[in-house]
RNA sequence: GGGGGCGUGGUGAAGCCUGGAGUUCACGCCGGCCUGUCAAGCCGGAGGUCGCGGGUUCAAAUCCCGUCGUCCCCGCCA
């Protein structure tokens, strides 16, 4: 009850038909004839059409596009031919006894409904009114849904939430950090995390147990459109945990975000594959299982083979893959287009057919083939009249991968009513560089399945991280972490991280390892991503109330921007001759 | 750092390939008419440095080069 309203628009019905009402929000709509007007007024909860007299109010006639406004008047059944079924509040509309003008609007930079698709920066420069469009106020309200059903979870379950700092140490290892110029201390810098991974170990240490926080992260990189400088996260430890404990608790709040959003609860387990099963079948550290197009090994049909480029595959040690990507049309252009997409992820070529009706083969390598490896493949393959076959021949790791990007191209679905969560578990512990050194693939203080196969083989060995997968796109990551000291600088040590180097980077997070830490493990998962793919949306910013554009810029408040030398004079900073001169530069 | 798409009254598009008067359509805006609409309707009107700079040409929204903005992608994102 307030001195603007007593009811919510989008709440009348015909229950409330006779009552005198106050309703306050926006004008959506007007509908002028002169004789009798219609004013659509919106607030938070929907829309309500109110019907008035010109010669009655005569603030009717000047009401324009999202002027704020309070109307009072009576609920009144809609005449028989005129209720609108489309509206929930299609059968009643209020007969206005007076519309007071709360705040007039000027012309809108465009219009609010969902009719055209604006220029994305405009939207961004008038965000405020964007958000007015009910999809976009739909998308805040799952994104407040999602992370609510996430809290009640974890609260059920005894969970802690604990805030970390924002201003934290610079480490050199990951993305690129955002950075803070310290005044008190001239020359030194915070950096703002890029999740809060060691304070969250700290907490574990500190005999918390079970943490969580919906946190913010930062990653000075450049974005694209699932990904942002800044973003959300749900970071989660538990104290005397393994993976199958982390892999539950994260389970419960997906389907816990998913029920509040979606409506729809989802069978549990998530299925679980191994990052060398995903990589064989799929192609891919996040597949999409919402098709099958698996890839199939063809390794024994070739063995004998005298084809060149298989023969050559096989005898430096690769393999050969292909993938059957149904019937569809397919053009010179459209191989030429593919085969780059090959190369561009490092193959040497792509090998294509298409199964002809006599079950022979239409490939430029057809010739190459006899005819137990033509009807090998079609076999291998399921192939159909029509269908075009992809092969590829090369190391694996290239093999597979080429294949799982082209699968992903050619057959993924383009709506995401399905949501086909999973788990990958059993990740690599070490990633090549193309310089030949490793590096870790999660970070570095997760604990490894073997630790004489790390020091021994660390390119075989696996670790104890796993992800969480959802229509093909990553959504999060965690791990099983070290709690001992001396295994934690034996990791270092493999990665060329020598004892000086780890204690200057991390000393006083060994240290802490020092003192009784419990055996812990967790993981984290971004809501942006999320909340994306239940809303539907092709791009984080649409969950995002005020995002950045792709240049890392706000059109609405104009950020980043340039200082003051004042301001710069109290950091210690001073800018570089030639980056003050191209800010001269008109 | 690289590849690609887009940039035309306030908004969305067409025009560009094949150069010839700022032309067109829809929404919005302003004014008028109109008593049952819900994307109201009808009549009239205003509004543009075709992102910006340079070049080619008798002539550039259109062709070429550069640049800025924006989007998508590669690199990058432990």
């Amino acid at each position: 009850m307030s001195q603007y309203r007593d009811t919510a628009a989008g709440s009348i019905g015909v229950e409330t038909v006779g009552a005198s009402v106050k309703v306050a929000g926006w004008v959506a709509r007007r509908r002028d004839h002169g004789g009798v007007a219609f004013v659509d007024v919106r607030d938070a909860s929907g829309l309500v059409q109110v019907v008035a007299d010109p010669d009655e109010i005569d603030t009717v006639a000047d009401l324009r596009m999202e002027f704020c406004v309070s109307v009072t008047g009576e609920v009144r059944p809609r005449p028989d031919g005129t209720t609108n079924p489309d509206l929930p509040t299609g059968m009643i509309e209020i007969g206005a006894q007076s519309i007071e003008i709360l705040s007039p609007a000027e012309a809108l930079p465009f219009m609010l409904d969902d009719r055209v698709e604006v220029d994305e920066r405009v939207r961004l420069e008038y965000r405020y009114l964007d958000l007015r469009r009910s999809t976009m106020a739909a998308n805040l309200a799952a994104r407040s849904k999602a992370t609510a059903a996430i809290r009640r979870t974890l609260e059920d379950l005894g969970f802690l939430e604990v805030e970390t700092p924002t201003l934290v140490a610079s480490t050199p290892e990951g993305a690129r950090d955002m950075l803070v110029p310290s005044r008190l201390r001239e020359g030194h810098f915070y950096a703002l995390p890029q999740s809060p991974q060691l304070f969250k170990q700290l907490l574990m240490i500190s005999g918390v147990e079970r943490y969580f926080q919906i946190a913010r992260c930062y990653r000075d990189e450049d974005l694209r459109s699932d990904r942002q400088l800044e973003f959300t996260q749900l970071d989660l430890e538990g104290s005397f945990w393994g993976q199958d404990e982390v892999l539950d608790a994260i389970e419960q709040t997906l389907v816990a975000a998913t029920e509040a959003v979606r409506g729809v609860r989802l069978i549990e387990p998530f299925p679980r594959f191994t990052w060398q099963e995903v990589m064989d079948r799929y192609g891919t550290d996040k597949p999409d299982i919402r098709f099958g197009m698996e890839v199939v090994d063809l390794v024994e049909l070739f063995a004998e083979s005298d084809f060149g480029v298989f023969k050559g595959a096989l005898e430096s040690g690769g393999v050969i893959r292909g993938i059957n990507t149904g019937r569809r049309e397919f053009p010179r252009s459209r191989a030429d287009e593919l085969t780059e997409v090959a190369k561009a992820n490092g193959a040497k070529g792509l090998v294509w057919m298409v199964v002809n009706d006599d079950r022979t083969l239409r490939s430029p390598v057809a010739k190459f083939l006899n005819e137990e490896e033509i009807t090998g493949i079609i076999d291998r393959l399921e192939g159909q009249p029509g269908d075009v076959l992809l092969l590829v021949a090369d190391r694996w790791k290239t093999a597979v991968t080429v294949l799982g990007t082209l699968r992903a191209m050619l057959g993924r679905p383009d709506d995401h009513d399905q949501l086909a969560f999973l788990w990958v578990t059993d990740f690599p512990m070490f990633e090549e560089e193309d310089d030949g050194s490793i590096t870790f693939s999660h970070h570095p203080f997760t604990t490894p399945q073997d630790v004489d196969v790390m020091a021994t083989d660390p390119e075989k060995a696996l670790s104890k991280a796993y992800d969480a997968v959802l229509n093909g796109v990553e959504l999060g990551s965690g791990s099983v972490r070290i709690h001992d000291p001396a295994l934690q600088r034996r990791v270092f040590e493999i990665l060329g991280i020598d004892a000086e180097t780890a204690e200057r980077m991390f000393g006083w997070f060994l240290r802490a390892l020092r003192y009784g830490p419990p055996p812990h493990a967790g993981f984290a998962f971004g809501i942006d991503r999320l909340v994306m793919i239940l809303q539907n949306v092709e791009s984080i910013r649409e969950v995002i109330p005020f995002p950045k554009t792709q240049s890392g810029m706000d059109p609405l408040t104009g950020s980043p921007t340039i200082v003051e030398d004042t301001q710069l004079a109290e950091l210690g900073l001073t800018l570089r001759p030639e980056t003050r001169t191209r800010l001269e530069e008109p």
